[in-house]
DNA sequence: CATGAATGAGGTTTCATTCAT
DNA sequence: TATGAATGAAACCTCATTCAT
């Protein structure tokens, strides 16, 4: 997108090939991707430094800056990563079988479990939005729109058959439960008593329960 | 608390006595506190310079560090006067009279109402907590969570009395709805179709059915 | 000019207060533009880095880019500084007495003398003027056409009156005896056998008899 | 002359053979010269980096290796292409048939002309000669030597047989007109209201009126 | 109370060049 | 011939903070 670096090569969306830790064994944009999450996860963006990243992932700095054009690059590479695959599970719970209010409260406490299994990608994705370039940041909006317009779908589905009641806005329904989803990376901790599952079913729990008719 | 300079003058608690813009008028303290939130919330803690703060509040930089010790110090004063602002408004609804039903309705509306008035300390809260001091960060999550426990006691007295459902923990239903709170700083604009007051109705008419038996 | 700087102390205009080499004896910004000057000149303005210019100079980079916003900023001061001297410089010869050609020679011949004096500041001028702001150096290219036209002026002083040729304009004249003056920077070393005083005269000689009707 | 790659083949001396655009018809070592000849005058050498150049002649880095021993090495090849073409012009004059006065007149408009007709050349000869390594520079100063005292020799031939004023170094003479020649480029500008051809009967006018006796 | 010059460590990024393929 | 990933040194600059006045 008139990105002066489009021509390098490609990173960040398919890590199976190699792996997707730090260690040797991982392409360089991987490990370069890798350490980065977890150190913006751990101390902030602006509080990582692309020293402490490139010997995290073992590599220098002029080959961190042969595959991401700068740091926030990096940033918006781990943007993108998350944003793919909340979509694509979105999808798939959308458009499965079975009744609205189920396939709602799948994806509802779907999201939360994954959310919890990537809390990492969580916290940054709630915390360092404002350090990408003001463009990056409007397509990451518009990616968010998206999805949240997909999980909204669903709930104007279940309004028009008459499952959810009706006199509460489905925006209104879903921007409260993905502020709730986003905050966990405020609280949750992988270490406690809850599972991701069980705070799954609760707030999906409470979604379905707020949407009563 | 430990803090080297605590013999320096009260400030940012009271900001009534001498107006609380950025205009020669208010105290210099509460210029710099104005600027500084103004600032945090538009670009971020950490693309904010003293520089700039100091420009923003038309004072020098000696006096800013005349009434706080730090970058940081200046941080958490905008924490301390927005915990206890919240604290404040929150006890006023817990103690009212009514059944709890209500009084958790009303304040939870309320702190809708109250965190769209003051979106910008809203956006800072949830932004660049981790830019304060490890010390600082545990005081504020402190208090935050005096914050969360007394509101937590009203839905636990509902649900004692059997008017809200107890097959979902108190805390999660807390944390699922000031998550939702937190994150109106992320998309609320004051200048959109919903006013404050409509929102909190929404929000706390969710809050309520969710916890419907 | 909308400097994002412009509050910093006055510099560079007069060094006559304190001396005007790099020793510790003189201001800071002059022992920087001292150092700037002939680091500049000695290996161009590329090729000097601003380490090595405080090192020259004696102070911090800190120092340095408290009085000025950049390097850039530096190489900008130069041009103002001979700028403003030669300017001063001809309007003595332009408003004095005597017949024009006279008044001609006397100034062509001094800005070969004042050239040659300042050697350093010339093949900065020559070199350099590419590596300054787009706005500076129309700056820097504005002044220098002021110059110029005050130059012109006088030899369109003494076509009219009859004791200059008129077949060529006075622009090519200026333009041609200037260009041979800035060459002065590549060609002339101040040990070799040719004095200043010596070489304007030579270059006045020329311009004169070629100006013969 | 000691180049490390002195094998490699031949280029830029002769860019007819297959055109001399920056396009896919001309061979890979002409398209480099060109681009960089470009964008060395537009930007500066400093300024211009060796990416730049293989994206603009549309070659990869690697390729450019392969043909130039570095970037310098591509700067003093732009150096060779000019200085060779001047000596081949002067010589051409200087040989001819004619009286001297005549002679001289010719080759100093042409000059002039061959000048401006390759503006670009001019400006990196003038503003990038010391960004070649120290040998280099004596290579293109020797050989810049001896074309002065080539056209030296055409005055001192007209000064013998009295036709030229003899109370003025021809060196002098040289150097002065030279001065103007290079100056060119920071002047003219092809889409002005002076042609080439006008401006070199100026200044060859101006040479000659200069030299009468 | 307030100033503003000075510090100095650390930040991100660029770049010419090499080398295995 | 040609590729392009990788290097590593060095570049410019910012910034929170201190301190003599």
């Amino acid at each position: 997108m008139g990105n002066p670096r489009d021509e390098r090569p490609e990173h960040g969306q398919d890590r199976s090939s190699s792996g997707s830790g730090e260690g040797s064994a991982a392409s360089v944009p991987d490990r370069l991707l890798s350490a980065a999450t977890r150190l913006f996860a751990e101390r902030g963006y602006e509080r990582t430094s692309v020293r402490e990243i490139v010997e995290a992932a073992g590599v220098t700095k002029g080959a961190m800056y042969h595959y991401f054009a700068s740091k926030d690059d990096l940033l918006f590479a781990v943007y993108q990563r998350v944003l793919a695959m909340q979509m694509r599970r979105l999808e798939e719970f959308a458009t499965a079988e079975g009744p609205i209010a189920e396939r709602l409260r799948a994806a509802a406490a779907d999201v939360v479990h994954t959310t919890v299994d990537n809390l990492e990608d969580t916290v940054i994705f709630q915390r360092s939005l404002h350090m990408l370039s003001p463009e990056r940041q409007n397509e990451v909006r518009k990616e968010r729109r998206r999805y949240h317009e997909r999980f909204r779908e669903m709930i104007e589905d279940g309004q028009q058959i008459g499952v959810f009641r009706t006199d509460i806005p489905a925006d209104i329904v879903v921007t409260q439960y993905f502020g709730a989803v986003h905050h966990l990376g405020m609280w949750y901790r992988p270490d406690g008593e809850l599972t991701g599952a069980a705070v799954g079913d609760y707030f999906a729990d409470l979604l379905l329960n707020g949407l009563r008719p």
